[in-house]
Parts: structure tokens; C-alpha cells; sequence
DNA sequence: GAAATCTTTATTTTT
DNA sequence: TAAAGATTTC
């Protein structure tokens, strides 16, 4: 491959430090990998131990293994073992560095999403769930553990935070490692400052000489820190990425740190790859007009590097979701037989709820493809039978025994297997060695390859879920155990392990059907991107208590700071299309809300044409009233979390329980008084949410009435 | 145009 | 369940 002028230039700065900005399909990973090859042979003193690389991902890090390893090898056959570099993600680095130089951590365990999950339900009372008014709750574990890493992405701004909020972080923290664990969320910060502790760890820094940052524009607060004192101990430093590439706000990336590089080093060198070697020109032109819509951004213009080629643009408008599937597999089976490969070919969803709706149309179709999807694991054949089974262990029954195996294993194994159940109702035994043993004993009816597949799938999860709560729950009686185990299947499994594969995708030859973040990275010859509509892409973020909602202080004040905004909606519609190397496939069904706006903004680009009568679909607009902003509301936001400003009867509705209701009622009666000396109009509203509230009821003017004498409100 | 009421939706993911 | 958008009512 021969490098461009600017890719050269890139790949021989080697004793500055250097911003490469690069655009999607540029060819950045080769350029980092040539870049460390150089620095290995034309710096003596160098050896591999001195180099560090950070990926954004696992994955990205064995690729970029290999790209560095073909092209030391490039230069010289019996170059420098590159298994002694650093190369891998932030979070690993970290681990690493805890275990084998601090003494504090050396024996630490990690918690993984699951274990945490596990971990804040066992100690809730502990770690101060109800200080934030938290109860044990599925829905409440998940918003606990998201204030604890928007706290510790905070770290430094801690002097600022309620005492309150330092209350619960400090009682987490310090629970965790009465425990001997140590979740994600805790890696970077323990490391950061670890570093002013133990000297070790500062001596293994300064070793490090040349480090490489790729995907820099997701680098978070404290990454940076991170990255920043490794520089500091005297490395010299590259970064890779695209500010306009930035599609993890929620999670703490940055693009700050990118687009300010230059200020905050010294010594930058800057180099730009423009030229985008992935996409066809046309593909190009619709994604540099959308994004160019964007306030904050690096100015840059990209090119596309490939000769106009046969490409397909489009948006289309279809009549219903069905037909909008219906379309898409019609498209997909055209272009597989005129010779695209099924692998060639992503629909690309903005979330991954909507992946199983397209699934549906393709299963039927006979259209092979891959959709990583934990859902279709939970429903499996044998993965029901072993949950059935683990049910059964606390209460034996033959009969559901029989009805659960039968067919799936032969007449004398149900028997044997029936007895070695209800044998293991003594003794503390962990359901981890019971099934596995359990297994081992029973022989399966296999129909075939794929139910054999199948099977180990299914176990080994099983399997996995088990280990998982063990963990922190193994010192529970059996019958403790496996109600929570069954709860957690029934309630949280799913969502919890959304992110982890138990399934190897058999489908060597298969439709790509992902979100847009997963296809990060990627490239297809043609890519759909379905459902764009207003409140779909980009969605309308509504619903449920978010963390600016617990946390108070800065998080509460700038809660439109960590609300998704439509720029970056704009940069992960940018990611989407850039995807794709020739045909792009856009579509939409018209909804009362309309269109999505970028569809309207890449209309301008020459080479998609749109039906603009579509345009007249409009958002309705209403006022809308934003009762969050009235000074009642944030009073009686604070005092009961429920929405007294507005509809109340709502929640009543929906089933809260009346006494409790009542109970509210009578704290707000005290701040009612307030509201009404200080603010006509909000009191006013404030009223009108007790009407709505008893009407809710059914109740009469006159039981309202005297619903409201008897509480004092009137 | 403000307030009340009704309707819709509940992201995204790595370590 | 409950946040917040959309629509209706006043």
C-alpha cells in the first residue's frame, strides 16, 4: 500500500508530538502501525517495553496487534518481539498496573456489569441506596451505579459535590474493597491516584517513551488525566481520531480534549488525512453535508480517494414498519443475487430494540444474518430445560421433571437424573459443580451438529449466570439462591447481559444487523439505515429518573450538559453513513412527528434526492410547558420525586398506592404554603395538579373539597 | 398564551 | 413507573 503525502508526513514524526486528524476511512490504523515500526528502527535506544498503545476496545486492539506485527515485520523479518508493547484498552492498562505494582490492589477481583449489578442489590443498605432516595429496585440499581460513575468521572471536582452525594460515593467505594472488589468504574481513578503512592508505579511510567492514543476523541476525563501523566514522566505522545466521530457522551468521552489539543501540549505537530479511501464520492458528499451542520468541530473537509463508482443513494419513504421490512429484505435478496456478499451488507439501527423487528422479516425470508443479541439465548431449548431444573432442585417433582426433559434426553437419564436432583437438597454445594455434574450425567437425544451447538451454548451460559451470582451471593442458602437467580432471569437478565455474546454466530455468511455504535469502526459495501424519524433517530429523550435527577450540585445545574444533543445525534448519523462503501439506503415511514431531520439536511447534498413533499410532515407544536422550570416545580421535584407540578392523578392512575399518596400530600401541605406566598402562578398550577390528582379518583367537586379542607389545603 | 390533560416512550456500550 | 412531549381547554 503506498502511503499519501500527509500519511507519510504522519508516520515520520516521530520526535514530536503529534495530533493526527483523521477522517473516516483514511487509513489511520496503518499509518499508527508504520509510525511505531519506525520508531522501533530508527530508535536505538527504543525497545518494545518503551511503547504503549491505546485502543479504544479489545477488539480494535488485536487488529492493531497485527497491523504493528506485519509491519515491523515489513522492515525487517527478525525485527523486535512486539509482544512486549502495550497494547490494549485504557481500562486494561490500568488492571494491570493495580495488580502488579500497588500493593493495596494486588489481589483486587473485577466486577463486571453483571457482578456490580449483583453486588448493589446485595449491599444496598451499605453503600446508602435510600440516602438518595433509592430503593432496592431493578430500575434503582442501574441509576445508583450510573451516579457512581458520573461521581468518580467527577473525581476531581469532588469538593464541589453535596455532602451527600461524597457520602454515598465514599460508603460505595469503601464497601467494594471491604469486599476484596473493584468495579470498571473505579480502575482509572485507583491507578490516577495510585500513582503519587506507590513508587513502582511511577518508575514503570517513566519507562514508557512512545505512547499512541487512538480513537482519541472518546477519551474521557479521567483517560486524559490518565494519558496526561504518562506524558508528564516524559513519553512522547500521538493521538489518532475525529472529533466528529464522538459518539460516547453519554459514557464521559470528550471531544474537548481533541479539539483542544494542540493548546494543552507542547510541541504539537498537526496532520490531516482528508482523504477518505472507504467511500464512494457521492457517499462522501451526503455525509460532509450533514455534519457540517455541526457548531463545534475541527474545520475540515473530506475527500473521497475512490474513482466515482456504481453507487446507489437513496431515501425512501414507505407506508408501515412491515412494509419498510419487507422492502429492505426485497432489496437485500437483489443485491445478494447479483453478487454482493450477504457479509457486505449492515442495517445499521439507532437502537438496538428495533434490531429483533427487522430479524422477524429476514427469518422468514430465509435470509441469513447475524444480529448479536443476547434475547434469542434466553429463549433457547436447553436453556429453559436447565432453568426448570434449577427450580425443581428446591422442590423435586417427577412430573415436571419428565415433562421438561422428555424428548431432550433418553427414558433412563430422566430417572438417574430425576435422583441425583432431589439428592442435592443437603449439603452446601454450588450450583456451578451441581449442573455440571448434573450434565456430565445425563446423556442427550442430539438430532443433530446444531443442537449439539446449541446445547454447549446454552450450558455454558447457564453456567456463567450461575458463577455470576455466586459470587457475591455464595454464601446464601440454596433456596436464597436460586429464587434470586430466578428473579434475576425473569427480571434483569436480558438487559444485564445485552452486551455479552453467548452465541458464536454460526452464519459465516450473514447479514450484518447492528446499532451504529457497534459498527464503529467497520465497513460495508451497501448499508441500510431504517426508521429515521423524528423521536427514532434522533430519539426524543424521555422517561425515567435520570442521574441529574438524584445528584445534586453541578449535575443538577447543567443537566442540558449531559443530556444527549442533537450534534451528537448528528455525529452518529455521520458514523452510519460513513459505513458504507458504494450503496446507501436510507428510509423512513411518514409518522405524525415526520421525517428525521438529518434525511431533510442530506437532501441538500446533490446525489440523494428526497421527496420533499415529505418535508411537509410537521412536528406539532404545542407549548409544551416545561413545568420543570417553574420554581414550584423544582421544590416539589426535591420533596417527592413524584411530578406534583404537573398531572399528578397520572401516577394514581397507573396504580400508586393511595395511603402513600396521602402521605405525600401531607409533606407537600407545608412547602404548599411556601409556594403560595412567593409564587402566584406556580401556586396556582400547583393547585391545578390536585385537581387533576382527585379527578384522577373519580372523585366529585364536592369530595374534593373536602379531601382539601381535611388536609388543610384550602 | 398559560394551564390542564392526554399520550408516548423508556438510548447508545466498553471495561 | 414516571418523565416529558403533544394536544386540548380556558
Amino acid at each position: 500500500m503506498n502511503l499519501t503525502e500527509n500519511q507519510l508526513r504522519a508516520v515520520n514524526e516521530i520526535d514530536h508530538n503529534l495530533q493526527i486528524i483523521a477522517c473516516a476511512g483514511s487509513g489511520k490504523t496503518e499509518v499508527i502501525s508504520r509510525r511505531i515500526a519506525k520508531i522501533l528502527s530508527d530508535k536505538t535506544d527504543i525497545v518494545p517495553e518503551n511503547v504503549v498503545c491505546f485502543t479504544f476496545t479489545n477488539k480494535a486492539a488485536d487488529s492493531m496487534k497485527r497491523r504493528i506485527e506485519t509491519a515491523v515485520k515489513a522492515g525487517d523479518e527478525s525485527g523486535p518481539d512486539i509482544g512486549r508493547m502495550y497494547i490494549g484498552t485504557i481500562h486494561s492498562f490500568c488492571v494491570y498496573l493495580l495488580q502488579n505494582y500497588t500493593d493495596r490492589f494486588r489481589d483486587i477481583r473485577i466486577l463486571d456489569n453483571v457482578k456490580t449489578f449483583h453486588f448493589i442489590s446485595r449491599y444496598n443498605k451499605a453503600i446508602g441506596m435510600d440516602e438518595w432516595g433509592l430503593s432496592a429496585n431493578t430500575f434503582s440499581v442501574r441509576l445508583f451505579s450510573d451516579c457512581i460513575s458520573k461521581l468518580a468521572d467527577d473525581y476531581l471536582n469532588r469538593d464541589t459535590w453535596e455532602d451527600k452525594d461524597r457520602k454515598v460515593f465514599d460508603s460505595y467505594r469503601r464497601c467494594l474493597y471491604d469486599h476484596g472488589f473493584i468495579d470498571f468504574t473505579f480502575l482509572i481513578l485507583e491507578t490516577l491516584l495510585a500513582i503519587d503512592t506507590d513508587p513502582g508505579l511511577r518508575e514503570y511510567l517513566s519507562g514508557i517513551k512512545y505512547l499512541t492514543v487512538d480513537e482519541y476523541q472518546d477519551i474521557d476525563d479521567l483517560q486524559e488525566q490518565m494519558i496526561r501523566k504518562i506524558v508528564n514522566f516524559g513519553a512522547n505522545i500521538c493521538v489518532v481520531g475525529d472529533d466528529d466521530q464522538t459518539i460516547y457522551q453519554f459514557r464521559g468521552s470528550n471531544a474537548d480534549h481533541m479539539i483542544n489539543f494542540a493548546d494543552h501540549y507542547r510541541d504539537v505537530v498537526q496532520v490531516r488525512l482528508d482523504t477518505n479511501f472507504r467511500c464512494s464520492p457521492g457517499i462522501v458528499d451526503v455525509a460532509e453535508t450533514v455534519i457540517r451542520k455541526n457548531g463545534r468541530r475541527i474545520d475540515k473537509h473530506m475527500a473521497s480517494g475512490r474513482q466515482e463508482i456504481r453507487s446507489e443513494i437513496a431515501a425512501e419513504r414507505y407506508q408501515s414498519e412491515e412494509d419498510e421490512w419487507e422492502q429492505i429484505a426485497d432489496r437485500i435478496e437483489t443485491l445478494h443475487s447479483s453478487g454482493i456478499s450477504y457479509n457486505e451488507i449492515a442495517v445499521l439501527f439507532r437502537k438496538g430494540k428495533r434490531i429483533g423487528a427487522l430479524g422477524k422479516e429476514l427469518e422468514l425470508r430465509g435470509i441469513p444474518y447475524i444480529a448479536d443479541s443476547a434475547s434469542s439465548f434466553f429463549s433457547g431449548r436447553y436453556f429453559k430445560c436447565f432453568l426448570q431444573t434449577l427450580q425443581l432442585l428446591t422442590d423435586p417433582d417427577k412430573a415436571k421433571f419428565v415433562e421438561c426433559w422428555e424428548g431432550i434426553i433418553s427414558g433412563e437419564y430422566i430417572s438417574s437424573g430425576f435422583r441425583y436432583i432431589r439428592r442435592q437438597q443437603s449439603g452446601g454445594r454450588w450450583l456451578h459443580s451441581i449442573f455440571s455434574d448434573f450434565i456430565d450425567t445425563i446423556h442427550f437425544l442430539d438430532e443433530g451438529y446444531d443442537d449439539i451447538v446449541i446445547r454447549k451454548d446454552d450450558a455454558g451460559g447457564f453456567m456463567r449466570i450461575l458463577d455470576d451470582y455466586e459470587d457475591i451471593f455464595g454464601d446464601r442458602q440454596l433456596s436464597a439462591k436460586i429464587d434470586g437467580i430466578i428473579e434475576f432471569v425473569d427480571r434483569n437478565a436480558i438487559e444485564e447481559y445485552k452486551y455479552h455474546s453467548f452465541r458464536i454466530p454460526s452464519e459465516p455468511e450473514a447479514v450484518n444487523i447492528m446499532t451504529v455504535h457497534k459498527a464503529k469502526g467497520l465497513e460495508f459495501d451497501t448499508v441500510f439505515i431504517p426508521e429515521l424519524q423524528e423521536g427514532e433517530f434522533p430519539p426524543g429523550n424521555m422517561g425515567g429518573k435520570k442521574y441529574w435527577h438524584v445528584l445534586g450540585g453541578s449535575f443538577k445545574e447543567n443537566k442540558d450538559k449531559y443530556e444527549a444533543s442533537v450534534d451528537d445525534e448528528r455525529k452518529l448519523f455521520y458514523v452510519a453513513v460513513t459505513r458504507a462503501k458504494r450503496n446507501l439506503f436510507l428510509s423512513y415511514q411518514l409518522t405524525k412527528k415526520g421525517l428525521s431531520r438529518f434525511v431533510k439536511e442530506a437532501a441538500d447534498s446533490s446525489y440523494l434526492t428526497v421527496d420533499r413533499e415529505d418535508f411537509k410532515v410537521t412536528v406539532p407544536s404545542g407549548n409544551s410547558c416545561r413545568r420543570d422550570s417553574w420554581p414550584a416545580y423544582d421544590l416539589n421535584y426535591s420533596m417527592s420525586g413524584s411530578q406534583w407540578g404537573r398531572g399528578t392523578g397520572m401516577s394514581v392512575r397507573n396504580g400508586n398506592d393511595y395511603l402513600q399518596e396521602m402521605e405525600y400530600r401531607k409533606q407537600v401541605k407545608a412547602v404548599r404554603d411556601k409556594v403560595l406566598d412567593y409564587y402566584g402562578t406556580a401556586a396556582h398550577c400547583f393547585r391545578g395538579a390536585m385537581g387533576d390528582y382527585m379527578s384522577a379518583r373519580s372523585m366529585s367537586d364536592d369530595q374534593i373539597l373536602e379531601e382539601a379542607k381535611r388536609l388543610h389545603i384550602i
